[in-house]
DNA sequence: TCACAATTAAACACAGTGTGCGGCAACCAA
DNA sequence: TTGGTTGCCGCACACTGTGTTTAATTGTGA
């Protein structure tokens, strides 16, 4: 099975770089990592480097981008198989705790301190949309002319990635069903009681 | 009313030095902010820079602490004069939400994506100190055995700083009272939801 | 096999860091 | 006012990391 026009070698290339970022994001901290660590860790060349990506926040958002494309192909699987459940509020919850649980080193180096602000920004952005998409088809658009629907995403959102970090962080592991329903029932209030 | 054993020099130095990260953190974000850009705009010599901070970051926590103290002294106030609101649970927010107002550059230069992982990591800390201080003082001590009550302060803490940085970036400016009113009032269901 | 594409090491100019030093000026106390 | 102290400055240095370029080498797919 050989992909059309794709190197081998620009594949193992690719790949050496972005486990090599992993593993130094959660060594020392995405902001203490330079584009020398990378290529040394992954054993390319300087130049290779940078036939590939413009520096190292590229090779982060590359990365980042393919992992929220498997989230996104875990979201509908999940939707899918377990019908009734679609059109619950906040649903995006379940599949992306599960999702974390299976790529739990990637998802440390992203949440926690470890990652940098670079990706902080790029998960709130990303979990903005989702919960306001979310909240549109569960709740309908926003009617009032305020901004409390805007607060209430927000809220969310961040309570969202606080859990999130903190559950990656915990040394006893709690099952994603469990911390998802915690969430969950602890986000339903807020927003039931204002949005 | 002199200080004893502060030179002006020392003071206006460092005043200058922090009112410049300051301004460098909202123009170009805490990350491009170099040691070089700040003594260039605040008209100081490399070598006074590295003799009163170890760098950017050294220079960055002093600033972060006067706030805090200033902070923790309007929070007293605060609470001293509205009596009988002490015992209030999250009774934090309101005075923060006032501070904020009150130094809303500041605040801006730290909790939006402008300020670093520094600030975020230091107010983080902060916050959940207050908070669990907070749900002990109303709600009593945490009995069960599981980490649930830690999980309730990390979703207090989440929401409120993504709150907080919502209203802070928002054009229309809502008055302290209100934002603080719709925080607390979405907060409080999903702490009684679970507690 | 063979042409082409990817990788490599080395060298470069550049920007920022942290330190050290001698001279100068502001400061505080007497 | 004066004098000793202290802080500030400008300059220079070694060092680390960046991003680009070159010419040579090696792997790949057809």
């Amino acid at each position: 099975m050989k992909k059309n026009g794709e190197d081998r070698r620009t594949a193992k290339t690719r790949a050496s770089l972005h486990q090599a970022l992993i593993s130094l994001i959660l060594r020392k901290g995405y902001d203490s990592v330079t584009v020398q660590d990378i290529i040394d860790e992954a054993n390319v060349g300087r130049s290779t480097f940078y036939s590939h990506y413009t520096g190292k926040e590229d090779l982060f958002r590359k990365g980042f981008d393919s992992l929220r494309q498997l989230l996104g192909e875990h979201q509908n699987r999940a939707l899918r198989s377990r019908a009734g459940v679609k059109d619950r509020i906040l649903a995006f919850s379940r599949p992306m705790f599960e999702h974390a649980a299976d790529h739990k080193e990637v998802y440390q180096a992203l949440v926690g301190n470890r990652g940098g602000m670079v990706a902080l920004y790029q998960i709130q952005r990303f979990l903005t949309e989702l919960v306001r998409a979310d909240l549109t088809a569960t709740l309908g658009a926003d009617k009032s002319n305020t901004g409390q629907r805007e607060l209430v995403i927000q809220f969310v959102v961040g309570a969202f990635m606080a859990v999130l970090t903190w559950w990656l962080d915990h040394k006893a592991r709690i099952p994603p069903e469990r911390i998802d329903a915690w969430f969950r029932s602890m986000a339903m209030e807020s927003i039931l009681s204002i949005g």
